[in-house]
DNA sequence: AAATATTTGTACGTATGTATA
DNA sequence: TTATACATACGTACAAATATT
């Protein structure tokens, strides 16, 4: 296989910083060292120094040295979901309902969690189904001032999500998860009982400062689960 | 101010692309281009590409060129909460109360989900509370094959997930948010009804191969949300 | 308090390797 | 096959920050 030099150097620290055979706080051989130690130029060392503190594994400070970093206050990604992927993905049937789409027209206030801006608003409120049986009930509103084109959707199959996903790249997003119980409206288009525990997911995204859409889905509990991995090394690599 | 050179490439491009000036697929000038462009080595052009590439925002391909990425699937940086923190930054008054605290000699097979490995484990329930009223009950596993250290610690006031967060980096995490009633045992606990909806937060952690936590980590509905804000940009600079 | 030395940060120019349209 | 564009690496230089003297 052979990595390239830089890489090779990485996955030395990396593996002692990993192993523990380096501990937090402890320091790291100056690019000086390294350098002799590897037999190659400083530039080299260097690509691999910056690849580690950008992965937040070290920190490098001037005339002071490069320090293994103390373990950073966690973070995991999580996977904003497409659900007629998902599910499909769980093998089973996907399916969307439209409950209601209309247009709003600008409004001066509006609810401050869910708000996409001053301008014209689609509103959109669906049923997702997985193998006929209803799994979230979704309500969007989505910003006819930053993604126009979005009007002349019917969104009478696919869910406003899928559509977004695959035409407006956000830069900015929020996301809210907690869990409550389902109110009777809910519960009946879920076919459960009032008060059964639904996970609920509120999303906003914006691109730049333009506020793009904001969703609120309400998921039943015994049906779906969250799940997010985490691989440390693996996220800011290169 | 006056940022690094590459910087100022990188964010000269960044902005093309956030703006849609630059659309996905389009193509990013040559590094040669980008240099005449701004007058400088092409060292200083491949730094502020590779960065972006790294970013995610762009890919860059041998002979073809680089070229701004399609909107890869969207993630979120969730924050992993350290309880404690959270709470008093609420402007709540934190406090843990410990339930059992026990240590389990090996044993061959476990529970699958909930399971940190073959050797010694150490067991620790316990309650958070926010201002004197129950927020969440936890249940954990830790390895004392993988975190020895940890057996010396009472957990009678601070939780066994500060000391971890503290101690012990991790390099592999995986995280299960769903929703569900409380049970009778949790509910009492918790000072609800039983049947409340629960946010349930499960979680296991690995330092490489080796196991050292396993959670689970009921929150009452109403007390508690998980909150995550993404910013596409700066989640991988440097 | 100031000078010095050390270490990282940025950038130059050059050279060669590698994948591929 | 060939030219292109990125990938890696060399060596050098000076700037910036900061521990130490």
């Amino acid at each position: 296989m052979s990595l390239p030099l830089h890489e090779r150097i990485r996955a030395d620290i990396e593996g002692q910083i990993l192993s523990g055979t380096l501990a937090p706080g402890d320091r790291i051989p100056t690019e000086h060292a390294l350098m002799a130690e590897h037999g190659c130029s400083r530039m080299t060392v260097n690509k691999a120094l910056s690849s580690l503190a950008a992965a937040r594994l070290i920190d490098r400070r001037k005339r002071a040295g490069s320090f293994v970093a103390h373990p950073r206050l966690h973070a995991m990604i999580l996977d904003v979901p497409d659900l007629p992927q998902e599910v499909l993905a769980r093998g089973q049937c996907y399916e969307y309902r439209l409950l209601t789409r209309k247009v709003k027209p600008s409004k001066p206030a509006q609810d401050k969690l869910f708000d996409v801006g001053p301008g014209r608003v689609l509103e959109v409120s669906g049923i997702h189904l997985a193998d006929g049986r209803p799994l979230a009930v979704e309500h969007r509103q989505v910003s006819l001032e930053s993604v126009p084109s979005i009007e002349d959707a019917a969104f009478d199959r696919d869910p406003p999500g899928t559509w977004l996903l695959r035409h407006v790249p956000w830069t900015e997003a929020e996301t809210r998860i907690s869990a409550s119980a389902a109110d009777s409206r809910t519960a009946a288009l879920l076919q459960v009982q009032p008060g059964a525990p639904l996970l609920q997911i509120e999303r906003r995204t914006w691109r730049g400062d333009d506020p793009i859409t904001a969703v609120r889905q309400s998921f039943l509990g015994s049906g779906y689960d969250l799940f997010a991995r985490f691989n440390a090394t693996e996220s800011a690599k290169r």
